[in-house]
DNA sequence: TTGGAAAATTAAACACTGTTCAATTATATT
DNA sequence: AATATAATTGAACAGTGTTTAATTTTCCAA
């Protein structure tokens, strides 16, 4: 009859907009400062009643956080384009990067902030599938690599986890407000520069 | 008269007991757990007092990833025995990234929770000296290993940045709980072995 | 030894936080 | 129209960092 639909489509309509509420509020003010009375007064509705829609708050932040690997994977939507598994490693790294630093808090919230990981093990299938997938993405284009013969002696997800590791470095130092120290005339553009002596090493690799 | 001395060294004692205290409770149950009723309970003091010594909670904090960097500080003290610096910096990522492994929490305040950064942002100085004066060691070497030829084409300060930052990002993901997506027969190990990869690298810089 | 100034310490309050749950209101079905 | 069901609320609980007025303790000079 329909009706039964729309109502579930104004459920649904709600926890969309429980989820507006929250990304709007925490791009604002960052997650510590994003409070449930804060989203429920965005909403007009009372507190309770996010909590007929989500968990708890670590629930509404893992949502977020998931948009956040969507808007990734959009931008990482090109690399298929490229053939060359080396060429594509640097796009990878160049997109991530970018993304990270054009949407820290986003990042915080995909890789440092420990609200979503620690939604997922909460639950009975406990696998970080958003990350698996985007590492996935990496270990794939190394192995590509390896077959063409680059990174010789390398052991596959050693190497995969380091290079994530050296973007992810970079991205989280500057989000987290380490990069102070460096000389001034280089703190502006440290992780871009940063990122093309990181190039040259994987050149010689 | 010595009184005005001994008063002085309790009020210092005091000072002491509320980092000792801050330092316990938040190595149990870490920082966003550690309240400042916590802190007072555990010395048997009421709140109010610890603002007396502490013009905040991330005045403490400060305090304590200062401790932090001491002990790593420590930890570094064997490098100057190291001539060759290649060698060295070989050495200085393994004992970073021991001690990173070894004290999770306390390289989490160091490096990662803001509480620490935010607190040098609020003072006139506003300079980041423990981390500083850690980058600069990183940074002589590099330019000691430059000096003798290594790491040519690279710029000494891009690239003393990506090295902090391939090393930071291992322990942070590991920290923050990121490395679950890993094959799990490499997720024990993955930080030492990754390291491994990485002097591979090095080496053939 | 005592009086009063100075310092140390406390208790209470303020405005928040995440979360739960009984009570209420609105909706849907018979 | 009455009832069953679902949606929503308001109040409460136990906690948070921080401030401030009031209290207690300590100190020193007379």
């Amino acid at each position: 009859m329909g009706l039964v639909e729309r109502k579930i489509r104004e459920k649904e309509e709600l926890k969309d907009s429980i989820l507006k509420a929250a990304k709007k509020l925490f791009l604002e003010r960052g997650f510590e400062k994003t409070s449930i009375r804060n989203i429920a007064d965005e909403i007009e509705y009372s507190p309770g009643i996010i909590y007929h829609y989500f968990k708890d708050k670590n629930e509404i932040f893992h949502a977020l956080h998931t948009e956040g690997f969507q808007e990734m994977g959009k931008r990482m939507g090109i690399l298929s384009a490229i053939v060359d598994p080396m060429s594509r490693l640097r796009a990878m790294g160049k997109i991530y990067i970018e993304f990270g630093l054009e949407n820290q808090d986003m990042y915080d919230l995909m890789f440092i902030i420990e609200a979503p990981i620690d939604h997922v093990e909460t639950r009975d299938d406990l696998c970080w599938s958003e990350g698996d997938s985007s590492f996935n993405q990496l270990r794939l284009t190394v192995k590509e690599c390896m077959q063409k013969g680059h990174f010789q002696g390398h052991r596959l997800e050693a190497l995969s986890f380091m290079i994530w590791s050296t973007v992810h470095g970079m991205v989280s130092l500057k989000i987290r407000k380490r990069v102070n120290i460096l000389e001034v005339s280089e703190v502006e553009n440290i992780v871009e520069n940063s990122y093309q002596s990181f190039l040259m090493v994987l050149d010689k690799l």
